[in-house]
DNA sequence: CTGTTAGCGCCTTCAC
DNA sequence: GTGAAGGCGCTAACAG
């Protein structure tokens, strides 16, 4: 711009080195003379040198930048794990640059593309439905971190919970206060998240000798608001229950404010337990009980992952606590 | 990388021109004969040429990127309107790099300083709290749009509501609806949507001759916890109140969780109003009264504005609906 | 270990 | 209107 920006130039000057010398202690890519790095250090220093973002990537190097493709801005948990993947980033030189997927495998793989153009040094998926192959394919062997999602052909580069055991504990913990009839409300049909809890509560009723009931599965979409149109259908259609197991806060919600309307108390005649434990759940009446799925933490293992993955260096996957968090919401039976 | 890219040299070949002229159409900086116009576009078209971000920056061009600096990532409020603004860039060719600065002046300023070294081409704040000279000095001459802040010194670039128009319309519902004791919750003390909040319930009620009385005013700080704290507090002082219109609907949250904690109806017992709009405010029980802040239209509009003004083209604020929200957290007395 | 030499892809004078 | 030439700041061979 205007200003003009000091340049690896300026510091070899006053280094009395050459350009290459001061681009190597940049990189540390090369052994360099300890008293020559020092000097340069110093000149650096002095100098209040930054080494040009644009310049280095042009000439091969780094771009210091990490892609991250979301879905569906606006979804709190999704949103959380960006949130946290930005926060993991901070200090450690890269910048986060965002593109929407908008749970279109077409946007998606455009969101990727328009990374990958320019030229990030990694990148983390935020969810997603593009395939693995086709994903690995447009990254031209940029490295990738999978959040939330689980990718059979590149496991240990996963970062998600395992659903099913989650949601199993779940329906347990209402089978062990006494409920029979356990109605569950699923996610997005194909979603494997939702696949996933609905298995977790059919293997949990299955396990206590409780026959699965197809008139007890109601399928929603995740938003609050077919939270609402679920619960009303399982009012009309007369099935009795005394505990609803939705596959997400948001959904809980909306049963939550359909029992309302509809004149249910909520524990006293039906028990709510939700999934994800976003930040809202401990404040609704009654403070909802939940499964907390840690996706700040998730966020920011992801970007400690990716960075190591870039430096070439190994990363253990940390333990990621998924836990149920009990509150009001759930009434032991008799 | 490894896969060769086309560059300008390629089509130039192609279309038989030079690279200059390549370059011209690429910005139409200077006429370009029709004819050979023509040739280039074709030939970047078949081609698929792309041109290289770094390339062109480093040449002295734009970066195509907008730097982003959020307050305190993971609030919903803030959120959504970064949410509104990455949606807004979509298609404009635009793409956005977001640094928290963590509503605290010095990361603000660190925050903007990354991204202006990242040749951002303009710069959208949300939030924040820097003092406008010094952003401004930070910017070194690249456009800034300010969201949810009024800067006095550069009000055409603000995009903001009338908060308190808004919060006295909101205690004036109250009033209507029969309420005399009415206490609020203050946000954040120094934080300037507190304050015009607290302003515009304070106008209410001069108004309405009703005298404010400190006792029915407690200070939070937006969070959730802080409004069980709040709430708390108020009970513990003894005034008599029959409603709570809080700053934000966080508090608003938290409000109604302490009023459920101590045996209080709502809105039997208490009326509560919040502001924002959240979209879990929806779902609370009662559904909460409150007003809407359009966040999501307020980022779209701050990145069209942006987008203009690097451009340099005129651009109209637009106007933003900012409207009460009534659901049935609000009861009307005798 | 170090300096020299080429570019990376594009924009911008400058002559023609 | 157009092409040639130089340079943006840095990295990556290449010889020493």
């Amino acid at each position: 711009m205007n200003r003009k920006n000091v340049t690896i130039q300026d510091i070899a000057n006053t280094a009395n080195v050459s350009k290459s010398t001061v681009s190597r202690v940049l990189n540390d890519s090369t052994p360099v003379d300890a008293k020559k790095r020092a000097a340069v250090l110093k000149a650096m220093k002095n100098l209040d040198f930054k080494p040009n973002v644009f310049a280095r990537i042009l000439a091969g190097g780094r771009s210091m930048t990490l892609g991250i493709v979301t879905q569906n801005i606006g979804s709190p948990f999704y949103d959380s794990v960006t949130m946290g993947v930005i926060n993991g980033l901070a200090d450690t030189g890269y910048s986060p640059i965002i593109a929407d997927g908008q749970w279109n495998q077409e946007r998606e793989l455009v969101a990727v593309r328009t990374l990958i153009e320019r030229q990030v040094d990694g990148l983390i998926m935020v969810g997603g439905n593009l395939d693995s192959s086709t994903l690995r394919e447009a990254c031209h062997g940029v490295p990738v971190v999978q959040i939330a999602r689980y990718l059979e052909d590149c496991k240990e580069r996963c970062i998600c919970i395992d659903n099913v055991a989650a949601a199993k504990r779940a329906t347990e913990f209402l089978i062990e206060a006494g409920h029979r009839n356990i109605a569950h409300i699923a996610g997005i049909s194909d979603h494997e998240d939702s696949i996933d809890r609905l298995k977790g509560y059919q293997q949990a009723l299955t396990d206590a000798n409780i026959v699965v009931r197809d008139e007890l599965i109601v399928q929603g979409d995740f938003s609050a608001q077919s939270g609402v149109l679920a619960l009303e259908t399982l009012l009309l259609r007369g099935v009795a229950f005394s505990a609803v197991f939705a596959a997400n806060d948001e959904m809980a919600f909306g049963v939550r404010l359909a029992l309302f309307r509809a004149g249910k108390r909520v524990p006293e005649d039906v028990s709510i337990i939700g999934f994800d434990d976003q930040p809202n759940s401990a404040y609704m009446i009654p403070p909802l009980t939940t499964v907390s799925q840690p996706a700040l933490e998730m966020g920011a293992a992801a970007s400690k992952m990716l960075v190591s993955a870039i430096a070439e260096k190994p990363f253990e996957i940390p333990m990621l606590p998924v836990e149920l968090v009990v509150r009001e919401s759930v009434t032991r039976l008799r």
